[in-house]
DNA sequence: TTGAAAGCGCTAACAC
DNA sequence: GTGTTAGCGCTTTCAA
């Protein structure tokens, strides 16, 4: 292994000034600095991150938490668009990412803020994190600067970003309003999380303020996954008493609803009408394609890139909640109620 | 933040004993031993990842290389199941996962080997990546344990797994045979890539076992994307003549053909069989069902893991070839021909 | 504009 | 069983 060293003893010259020439500074002769920088080149010198992070104490890297197959036991829909948009965004900025996987360390050392530090990340991206993580609540009281992802968290130093749920589903509400549904079922996500809460209180909403009353029997709860629409659905039917549209939490919800309503011999988009909300790659794939509230994926890893290099840069920067709006998609899955 | 040298200050002992102690050696008293476990918990001791890499030469880490949106601009369709299947695996063995995203060094620092060992990462993982990247050469020469997925190449320590995707391909084609169709179009993927040459030389090999002959018009090339596949079928479409059976190298190109098929007014599974490559999510969700052959990606990442952490733990280990078995999967669209 | 030297937190000979 | 000490490769005062 080339080091500093090395460099300095061939240009004849001090390992501080090596130093000095690979990190910029100004104060070394023209000279000197190309001198350095040949023989930088001609060894192939690389400079190693963790003797620079011991002494410098950043580590030029984010770290990563992401939960996945949390209750699902299936992969996230959209993680890798998220990821990829955090990805470009942090990278142009000289940082790598670290993904948490080690899962030997002793208790006192799983906690959030203890890979954290022992890893010397400059900032940490959570992502599908179960609301009640016995370690969350010291993380977002710490000093370490953190954006998560779909939970309404903010702290000293952690900010956080979620799709507009509320908005979205007002959105998604007023679309089949507009097609003329009033009788409009709601198929909620897992009720523990932020965002299957907002969706929640924007169907609500988007009821009252056209003076429909809300029927709790139209409530149904799922937990994000297929199955749980699909049994939704199924309760739904076994009622007997059908409303016109369904409103499904997520697109996965949706698919699972359209399969026990077409089991059931309910032509979807034409007898009944069905809306979802990410839009993930499969909505526009199925038959018939599957209106739905688009989450912006690749924008939400940018925004959430930027917000975590604000708070990594800039220790003054107070955290922010921030929303993304969201994008109706029409598809085949919403009819105009006939008169 | 709290160093072994709290730690020994308060315990009354030397750093080295806190270092024995942590690291688990057995020559170490037992009250020892226990009063420094009790100091460690008590003050929140965690270890300095850097300055242990520093001084061990480990980082307890593997760098993980993966070009998304090489040519398509879309996400991988399997990236988290593979990965996954990694991460737990690896996970277990005390390692986390570096993905590399840092854009910002100049061209010298862009090499694989470079950056791999700026971040003194203890193995490699790649995937997606293209054949002809102009750093790989020397990568596959180097002395960093890696393994790379999908790619043919092995060197002193670097192995390589893939799935069987000649085998994949002829399993795929004994079912169109055994269903009775002996004109077969084929829609590969990406011919510069190892695993549609392996796949086409699949095709040609089952039919060659029948006595089928080749008809190049009926190889057709395309790139792995759905784009590529509606374009292969127009162009089958407007030739007039058509095979009983498409064979796709990936079920993207399937799907893609499948729609071209039905603009085409043809039904799928019905007039014409049409059989994939992958098993992607999608396969099972459209209408009607993919038949495939599946890619087994979970157990691919916990292949890769293990044969990774040989290499690592192992320097006597000789790199190996991999070739994971794939399955058929049967769905909608290949039916018997009618005689 | 340059260099000497200390120190980041840890491990590993080596000695006792 | 335990401690002393010398690094690992780098940055950063401080002096010159």
């Amino acid at each position: 292994m080339i080091t500093i060293y090395d460099i300095a003893k061939r240009a004849g010259v001090s390992v501080t000034t090596v130093s000095r020439v690979l990190n910029g500074y100004a104060d070394v002769s023209p000279s000197t600095r190309r001198k350095v920088q040949h023989i930088v080149h001609e060894l192939g010198y690389r400079p190693n991150a963790m003797a620079r992070g011991l002494t410098t104490k950043r580590s030029m890297s984010v770290g990563v938490f992401f939960h996945d197959n949390v209750n699902t036991g299936l992969s996230h829909p959209f993680f890798l668009e998220v990821i990829n948009g955090f990805k470009e965004t942090i990278g142009a900025e000289g940082y790598d990412l670290l993904f948490f996987a080690n899962d030997t360390l002793d208790n006192e050392l799983k906690t959030f803020e203890a890979r954290a530090k022992h890893r010397n990340v400059d900032g940490l991206l959570l992502w599908a994190i179960p609301e009640d993580d016995p370690s969350l609540a010291a993380l977002v009281m710490s000093s370490i600067p953190s954006i998560i992802l779909d939970l309404d968290l903010t702290g000293p130093c952690m900010g956080n970003i979620s799709c507009d749920n509320f908005g979205g589903a007002v959105q998604a509400m007023n679309f089949l309003l507009e097609n003329g549904h009033r009788n409009i079922a709601f198929v909620s996500g897992l009720l523990s999380t932020h965002s299957a809460r907002e969706r929640l209180l924007g169907y609500q909403h988007a009821l009252q303020l056209h003076g429909i009353p809300y029927r709790p029997e139209w409530m149904l709860e799922g937990d994000y996954t297929e199955k749980s629409g699909y049994a939704a659905a199924k309760r739904l039917l076994k009622s007997g008493d059908l409303p016109t549209a369904v409103f499904c939490s997520s697109d996965m919800m949706a698919i699972g609803v359209m399969k026990a309503l077409e089991e059931g011999g309910m032509l979807v988009g034409e007898e009944l009408s069905l809306i979802g909300f990410d839009d993930i790659m499969m909505a526009s794939y199925i038959t018939p394609g599957l209106t739905t509230i688009r989450q912006k994926k690749h924008e939400m890893g940018v925004i959430a890139a930027r917000a975590l290099l604000e708070l990594i840069e800039n220790s003054d920067k107070v955290p922010e909640a921030l929303t993304m709006d969201t994008e109706l998609v029409v598809r085949g899955t919403v009819r105009p109620l006939a008169l």
